[in-house]
DNA sequence: CTGTTAGCGCCTTCAG
DNA sequence: CTGAAGGCGCTAACAG
């Protein structure tokens, strides 16, 4: 009566196949094959003869053995720097969403903004020839965008638009961002700006904000600096960057950060200092994270539609199935907003 | 010089497979197929050969092709209520890093806390063979339990421990955790509790934490109310439950919150109402979120440890599959900690 | 340690 | 609209 340690050996079961759905609805194989794909194509009766025969037979299709067959898998490989960031797991979650109501799965993979466990994970993806892949960025290895103009599939990538991507880009500019962002502090008066960034050696697209706010700035005639801290968003980096920032130009009255965390850090620094926000210093973030409305003051900040990407690759993915090929076509922008709340 | 419309059909491409590497290095593609999945089973020469063809010829094994000749493949199928979700994300996060270095990869699926959907994508994963099922929870549909009682793979239940895993669990009890907050607000000195939770209809391992928390104080013969609010955390539903707790009982001096996203909302809530944190009222949360050290007080929590979870189920993954059976061996507890800050 | 031999379960022409 | 035949690329005994 006892619970075994081994419950059951990977060879012990067998499992039931097509043929013995196809044996039970007393059609052939390539019968049931074909109602599984395309329902439409096959007499009334035998389709519903197959189908009451998967029902009782409990038949669960072999996705490798047709993947194989058809060199081609329902498979989407989707590589993030991190999906502990929040706007990542936000768009491989919309994605996931609607294609899997298309019986597609998504494969997912961290690369930790390493270059090398990119390539490995785009390796083996392609190793199991994937419907499409989909990475994060326009930035890639040498290796890394060789295989990926070489994959027979197509290849999205996104939260960046620039030039020469792969195949497809959906996303947004985050030079534009910087630019808005700046703007923003313009119109309300500030004119010695800042952008605050936190680790920017590893995010090419926080960087490219810095340049978008700087170039917004010059344009205009005023002045901004871009300060930087190497470690990532913390209590502690708002507090150095505040410091440094200050220290740079003690006249800075308009400061836009890397993201929200760092806006947020920013904030409760300015409060442990007695700084006034917004009357003596405005801060704009980038993200619109959940806690972001939540501070006092609560944040103004840019808001890109993470969402929206995921669910417009999906259906970009779906459509490049259905055409059985690669399409080149100008890139998606999901654009952004900013969202004005109490600190600039 | 214009760029195509379409840059590649499906069925153009050839790729190179085992056998062409097996010819290029004058061995047999069985040598080859040996020297990938065990390289020291093979002759020195022999590896040296391969491993040089391989580069050569930038070979990609066919993992369809492989794991259809194995009947199995190495896949863990991943699924969680929501990927948006920081403690699942951290966790899923954690396994792919161990899976991956080991060459699995992880199919993840969202369910949105319906029971259905969960189903669906259970039948999606088995379809591939995976190495491994993994849930969360400890709660499946009926059908849901049947197909993994049936499965042919590991499955593993994470983020609750309780009676009756399918085989593996991995987390903490949520029971234990509700207690240690009503515990330590005891030890702070209070006497008048409530646990206020939002949205608990969906999340069983809520109502359990809620529980705990009244098991304890009844045990330590302190009153203890369960207030709920049907929408998830928000401001809204933090001002809500505050208002509704004190209209029950205007005595009550410590609180836990269903999670921290709903505890920092309170937090702003007793600002802004003018109750003082910890002295009129101590608040205790539960997640550990990024921004619960950054309020003001900053938050006392409950850790639990997502990246262990992950990184646990990893382990035993690999270790099931080396076995190549289902282990049924008592539940992982990955325990959790009391985070004491400035709120309790 | 290496090669030979059979499939794995399904898809995809192609006839009927 | 249905069935028969062949093969997708690789693994897993087994024999040498």
């Amino acid at each position: 009566m006892d619970e075994p340690v081994t419950r059951r050996s990977r060879r012990t079961r067998q499992t039931i196949k097509m043929s013995d759905v196809a044996a039970a609805a007393n059609v052939s194989p390539s019968t049931v094959s074909l109602y599984l794909r395309r329902p439409g194509a096959v007499s009334k009766r035998a389709g519903v003869a197959i189908h009451d025969a998967i029902e009782r037979l409990g038949y669960v299709p072999n996705l490798m053995a047709g993947g194989l067959a058809a060199a081609r898998s329902r498979v989407v490989g989707v590589v993030v720097p991190s999906m502990r960031n929040a706007f990542f797991a936000q768009t491989v979650s919309a994605m996931q969403g609607v294609l899997s109501d298309d019986g597609f799965q998504v494969m997912f993979g961290n690369t930790d903004y390493d270059d090398d466990t990119e390539l490995a994970l785009v390796r083996a993806y392609l190793s199991w020839s994937p419907s499409a892949l989909v990475l994060t960025g326009l930035h890639h290895a040498r290796p890394t965008r060789d295989l990926l103009h070489a994959a027979d599939c197509p290849v999205v990538e996104m939260w960046e638009l620039g030039a020469d991507p792969v195949d497809l880009a959906v996303g947004f500019s985050h030079t534009e961002v910087g630019r808005a962002q700046a703007r923003h502090l313009i119109r309300k008066g500030r004119r010695h700006l800042a952008f605050l960034g936190a680790r920017m050696q590893d995010d090419r697209r926080a960087m490219q904000r810095a340049e978008g706010f700087a170039a917004e700035a010059r344009e205009a005639g005023i002045a901004a600096e871009i300060v930087q801290h190497i470690k990532p968003a913390s209590t502690e980096a708002a507090a150095a960057l505040l410091a440094k920032a200050l220290s740079i130009n003690a006249r800075i009255d308009g400061v836009a950060a890397s993201n929200d965390t760092l806006a947020l850090g920013l904030l409760f620094e300015c409060m442990r200092r007695g700084i006034a926000v917004p009357e003596r210093l405005s801060v704009v973030g980038f993200g619109d994270l959940e806690f972001s409305a939540f501070s006092n003051p609560s944040l103004t900040t840019i808001r890109p539609f993470g969402d929206v990407i995921g669910e417009e690759i999906a259906r970009l993915v779906l459509a490049a199935v259905e055409e059985d090929a690669r399409p080149a076509r100008p890139a998606i922008n999901t654009g952004f907003v900013i969202v004005e709340r109490g600190s600039a």
